[in-house]
RNA sequence: CGGGAAAUGGCUCAAUUUGGUAGAGCACUUGGUUUGGGACCAAGGGGUUGCAGGUUCAAAUCCUGUUUUCCCGACCA
């Protein structure tokens, strides 16, 4: 019954780690290809990104952005023009050297990521306040030499979308890096599922270059953190050192102000290690690229046809498994991928009129009416969307602990994974001790506080703030 | 990049210790019977053992190098 887990499937509570793995292949999600850390987005793992382009394209076009796209290739002394940018990327950069037979006379990057690409541009192309704010995005991919790979979660070769604008004032600016952050958290809560901790990054964690950096972190269903998302405002930083100039509108040349933002199909990632069981995928109804899995037993074309038409007209994504596999093995499968409803119809139902309909979520079963099926499913994705999100959630906030004297935090960290949410001087040496002691790191900070003790050093505190493991 | 483990048809593994020319289950194909939690019968197809060298009459097996995967660290979305 539906205890019985998946054999291609290692517990969640016998390897966490080997778990994620199978429920990856086991889905059809991803293969490895010769190439480490180069991997396979396969045709299910691939819709599932082209759900969550199509959200977010919409929305970054509903917030006034354009899609670019920018070269592959940043030469070496265009990398090298911002110099905290450099030093934080050239650790994980990839060199091309050499072009046909010949050695190119000046090596080249693989684009970790586009400022400089954008920067170069923009400034052949900002002139005047008219220009601003130039509000661009791009989705490609960008290399990043890792040492460790795993699927989605870390790889070298990275699917992603990166937005760039360039503003008049820092203000501007600094409204965009939020403004983009909550489209982010939106996407999470609302479509994905995974609830968000929102926060802005230690200077010793920010992105190499920016001013600040904002991220929203998730925690998986092992109490592990992973960064899903961050947005960075540069301050004038990058345009100075590129020369990118406007002039208002009292004729007087100014440097404008310029945001970052980025979200990878390291998301995927975390659908799956939010949501996924010892049955394999979860998928949220709101990204599912197939929401129903018609399963058929034995002779029930007629019912089929008119339930695939009824779904076809409300627009409900389903497929039909007709191989002819026994039942067991088709709900196996269906579950594996994690389609949020099944819809079962078969001839021992249909004699009452009934059909069976099952959320992948909580495995639960109903029969209905096969007249009244697909308004059943209607008003069950809906429901589906939300529990999810809210279990997420109750489970997340289950593995959040708070700490207030340094014995406190250490215990935590022997005892359980999951978040600590404590108070911080700000002092990076307490950050890197804590780190240090229990390979904890700082995720995001909360807010600034006046009163409390640093969790670590016991001076004022300035900060609230999550620690935790990461991916 | 440091430490550890592994690599044999698509998958899981056997043969490796003691060198003798690769085998099983699942999956796949065809035909048939089936269909409510991973069906059955029959007939088929598919590997020269991750890759490159070396030792040997002979290498999946021994040696060297290398690549990839997994785990533990350091680095990171």
């Amino acid at each position: 019954m539906n205890e019985k887990k998946n054999e291609k499937i290692t517990s969640r509570e016998v390897d966490f780690a080997k778990w994620y793995t199978d429920v990856c292949k086991a889905a059809d999600l991803v293969d490895y290809s010769s190439v480490k850390g180069s991997m396979i987005i396969r045709p299910y793992g691939y819709a599932i990104w082209e759900n969550i382009v199509a959200i977010l394209d919409k929305k970054f076009k509903e917030t006034g952005h354009q899609n670019v796209q920018m070269p592959m290739f940043i030469p070496e002394s265009l990398f090298n023009i911002e110099k905290e940018h450099v030093e934080g990327f050239a650790p994980e950069v990839a060199w091309v050297t050499q072009g046909g037979k010949e050695e190119l006379e000046e090596r080249m990057i693989v684009r970790p990521t586009s400022e400089v690409l954008f920067c170069e541009h923009f400034k052949k192309i900002i002139k005047s306040y008219r220009d601003l704010p130039l509000l661009y995005n791009q989705w490609c991919t960008i290399v990043r030499w890792e040492k460790e790979t795993r699927p989605f979660l870390r790889s070298r070769e990275i699917l992603w979308q990166e937005g760039h604008t360039m503003h008049a004032t820092a203000e501007e600016a600094k409204e965009e890096t939020l403004r983009m952050l909550g489209v982010y958290r939106d996407l999470q809560e609302n479509f994905l599922a995974i609830p968000v901790i929102v926060g802005k990054k230690t200077e010793k964690e920010k992105f190499a270059g920016a001013e600040a950096s904002y991220t929203i972190e998730a925690m998986m269903w092992d109490g592990i953190a992973l960064q899903n998302g961050t947005s960075h405002y540069f301050g004038n930083g990058f345009a100075k050192a590129f020369g990118i100039q406007f002039l208002n509108k009292n004729n007087e040349l100014e440097t404008p102000y310029q945001t970052s933002w980025g979200v990878t199909t390291r998301m995927i990632g975390s659908i799956i290690m939010v949501h996924g069981d010892d049955h394999g995928l979860v998928l949220p109804p709101n990204i599912a690229p197939t929401k129903v899995a018609i399963i058929p037993i034995g002779e029930v074309e007629e019912t089929v046809d008119s339930l695939t038409k009824e779904l076809s007209e409300k627009e409900i994504s389903y497929m039909v498994d007709r191989t002819d596999k026994s039942p067991g093995f088709k709900f196996a499968e269906a579950e594996v991928k994690g389609y949020p409803i099944r819809l079962e119809v078969g001839k021992r139902d249909l004699e009452n009129g009934e059909v069976t309909i099952v959320r992948r979520d909580t495995l639960e079963k109903q029969k209905v009416a096969k007249e009244k099926a697909v308004s059943t499913i209607l008003e069950l994705l809906p429901v589906i969307q939300k529990e999810m999100l809210e279990r997420a959630r109750v489970r997340r906030d289950s593995m959040i602990y708070e700490a207030s004297t340094y014995e406190e935090f250490l215990d935590h960290t022997r005892k359980h994974n999951g978040f600590i949410k404590t108070r911080w001087c700000g002092d990076e040496a307490c950050e890197l001790k804590i780190k240090e002691d229990t390979t904890y790191k700082s995720r995001c900070i909360i807010r600034e506080v006046e009163d409390g003790k640093c969790v670590c050093c016991g001076k004022d505190a300035k900060y609230e703030i999550y620690f935790g493991k990461q991916y």
